[in-house]
DNA sequence: TGTACATCAGTGAACGCGCGTTCACTGATGTAC
DNA sequence: TGTACATCAGTGAACGCGCGTTCACTGATGTAC
């Protein structure tokens, strides 16, 4: 059966923000084409009428959680907001719903050039942001930016990782917070 | 063949080395128990001769990484050179013989209980010895130390994950650095 | 407006491949006497 | 010290499985007249 063309575009619209959730849960190669497409209700076979092959979805969905992402920092009022939203345990437990770098960095370091480009392009989204959070204008506002975000990724991402339930699972996110408010704020 | 008892201990550690290697270079899933097995010099047959599964070699190949990072921290003299040697561009660019948690904190977020310990083991183990490189003590000397350790981290593994050459790739470890010295030293 | 035909999104079977793991076999090592 | 036998580290073929990808088919949609 064919489907209009409006319903085609929001079916692979549908693809590609499944695979945005469950590449962050569960990693590119946690997350079969199969899975991908039950997600979004439909059967693998129709993958390639939209998408290349995996990997050129892998970096549309990159910059489909980038997007998303940067809608969620726009609520936030100010910097000191959006630390606490970041570096939260709902964030934590979240993977799927919160910042592709702290999911899938390690897996984008070994990936297509395609993938690395779109994520090094929301990662500088991310770093204006932060750089425009800042009080107060400093030449140095754009390498005080560029750190804190590495600070924020990496405790994250190393909460993360530690078992739940770890001393270091909740230290990681409140010594960051502490410490990125107290320099920054 | 049968092989002496003190041989075939030897040759259990040379494959454990050869997956602290590999697995930090390629991630766990990047690398097959054939082609950790070939980089040891065996074939892949005898793998379950020593191991239960890839799974549990993981874990004793993550605690070895970790022991291998820690004699390479013993060689700074100070917090300053630990975070040169740390993040700079030999590190980037050579994930196989650098921080575990750069290589492999986000595959380790879903995996084992005992890889997670592991990891959590060899994190602490860091930790500490930030800490006690940290210039006077202080009451809040653990808090900063963790956050160091995050900065570190996320720095190390968001400047692999960007394209080379990309101007982010040597801001984030260059900001790092000189905003860690400023706040720290 | 109505009809005939081309298009193409979605289906589900099938492909080739590499993976983790198992197994029968080998022969030097380790042990019992 | 010498001999006979059990052990077990390493080999390489084989297993079952899930993966990414391909393909013939379908039928409603879009288009030409």
């Amino acid at each position: 059966m064919k489907i209009s063309r409006a319903q085609a575009q929001a079916n692979r619209a549908r693809v590609v923000a499944a695979a945005a959730e469950l590449f962050r849960a569960r990693g590119f190669e946690g997350v079969s084409v199969g899975e991908l497409m039950a997600a979004a209700g439909f059967t693998h076979g129709g993958f390639y009428n939209h998408f290349g092959s995996k990997e050129a979805l892998a970096a549309e969905a990159l910059t489909g959680a980038w997007d998303e992402m940067a809608g969620e920092r726009a609520k936030a009022r100010d910097l000191g907001e959006l630390l606490d939203g970041y570096l939260s345990a709902a964030a934590r437990g979240a993977p799927g719903k919160s910042c592709p770098a702290a999911a899938l960095a390690g897996e984008v370091a070994r990936a297509t050039p395609a993938v690395r480009q779109a994520f090094a392009d929301g990662l500088e989204g991310m770093v204006g942001e932060v750089e425009a959070g800042l009080s107060g204008e400093s030449p140095e506002g754009r390498e005080r930016a560029v750190a804190l975000v590495a600070a924020m990724v990496g405790a994250l991402m190393l909460s993360r990782a530690v078992p739940d339930g770890h001393p270091l699972a909740s230290e990681l996110l409140s010594a960051t917070r502490r410490q990125a408010k107290k320099a920054l704020l």
